[in-house]
DNA sequence: TTATTTATGTACCAATTGGTACATACATGG
DNA sequence: CCATGTATGTACCAATTGGTACATAAATAA
């Protein structure tokens, strides 16, 4: 509340402001992703995200500077929160094929289930990765996923069942790419070949295909 | 020229008016695709487009009625230019094995070549397809790579070197998710991994690699 | 020739939007 | 309890931007 002159408003007893930064913060960035994995950068509107929050423009500025800060802050979130839930396979308990077979298939249905991180993805590669360069600590966030798909790699030359001499990181990257274009390109993929993409028979084949793709590069043929 | 009353402008005999509906309508859409490729939807900036262009923004409003009129226009139009280039392959000539080898391969070489094409279709995806939806025939212009895969993948299975019972759009997707990956992702992919994916050498072995996935996919094993 | 339709240039606007100025309330150390 | 830094709300602005009003020239029909 609070009454206004000319130019400026003064405040007569407005009681109970908040004071809580760090959850002022936490909301503003969960807003901010929400709207940047809709509309992108470009396509975001800061007024948008305050009107999302329980704050207002003011603090948006106050803590991330500009839209651009925001948007950095954002996409760092979004791959934090991403790799936190991606942590708790068990998967150097299995033979290296299941190994393998159970880790693509996750990463699979991880990125259907991730659908705005996806986009915060599109997004920031579409800029060209500009401000996640300038992103510190993403690189270290991410590098986990090679080790992991190395160490099934290597378990499978050693006990023979894996050709060896291919890349760890090839294979990662085949694994991200196929999974990943599943996701970021369902739209004008499904509406050229006018298939159901979210249909759950078309999921479940494309899950396996893909599946056995990544297995046929890997395997030794006998 | 012309001379300024209050509000509004007086021209006295401007001579050469060039009247050319049809260049202008393409000097247009070149100047788009270059723009909406570059920023997307949300991103470009119609003045822009007008700026590069050799007539005014009002002939772009007067031939394509909004933004995104224009931008559909665009899209179209690049879809249209990158189906053009990509005719021409003599693929009923060689053994399955080195037409699939083949079509891999250039079609991996043709997503490198053509970016701004790519970053249309990211631009689209990231909008859901909500414009392709109503571009009427650009789903045609489409389902020959599908018709191109299913001759050469039922071919190999008649000569008895590919395995029988996969479905040659999933192969072709799994083709184009590898070659378009490779691009749409090469900025955040890149720096998380610290490739260099521009690099020629780098550019030749995930090519190579890409090839061999597809082709052990597919071929029967003996 | 004249009327009408098509095509084009110039100036302009209303709305949007990233960002700020100003005032002020809460917390904390001295 | 008071001074100082931190946190927050309100109103506002300058610039941008999609889109238009107005005038008019060139082609075409009558």
């Amino acid at each position: 509340m609070g009454f206004t002159t000319m130019n400026q408003t003064v405040h007569k007893k407005t009681p109970e402001r908040t004071r809580d930064p760090d959850t002022v913060k936490a909301n503003i960035l969960e807003a901010a992703i929400a709207e940047f994995g809709e509309k992108g950068l470009a396509g975001a509107r800061v007024d948008a995200i305050a009107a999302a929050t329980s704050t207002s423009k003011r603090m948006i500025y106050y803590y991330f500077e500009s839209k651009e800060g925001l948007y950095l802050a954002a996409l760092e979130a979004s791959y934090q929160r991403i790799r936190n839930t991606e942590l708790g396979m068990q998967l150097d308990n299995m033979p290296p094929i299941e190994a393998l077979r159970c880790l693509t298939s996750v990463t699979f249905d991880h990125h259907l289930k991730n659908e705005n991180h996806i986009r915060m993805v599109m997004a920031e590669n579409f800029n060209r990765g500009r401000y996640l360069a300038h992103g510190e600590h993403i690189q270290e966030l991410n590098r986990p996923a090679i080790a992991l798909v190395r160490s099934i790699y290597e378990r499978g030359v050693r006990e023979g069942v894996f050709l060896p001499g291919l890349d760890p990181t090839d294979i990662h990257e085949s694994i991200s790419a196929l999974a990943f274009f599943n996701v970021s390109n369902r739209h004008t993929f499904g509406m050229i070949f006018q298939l159901d993409k979210q249909s759950p028979a078309y999921v479940a084949a494309r899950r396996e295909n893909i599946v056995q793709m990544v297995l046929r590069y890997v395997r030794k043929n006998h």
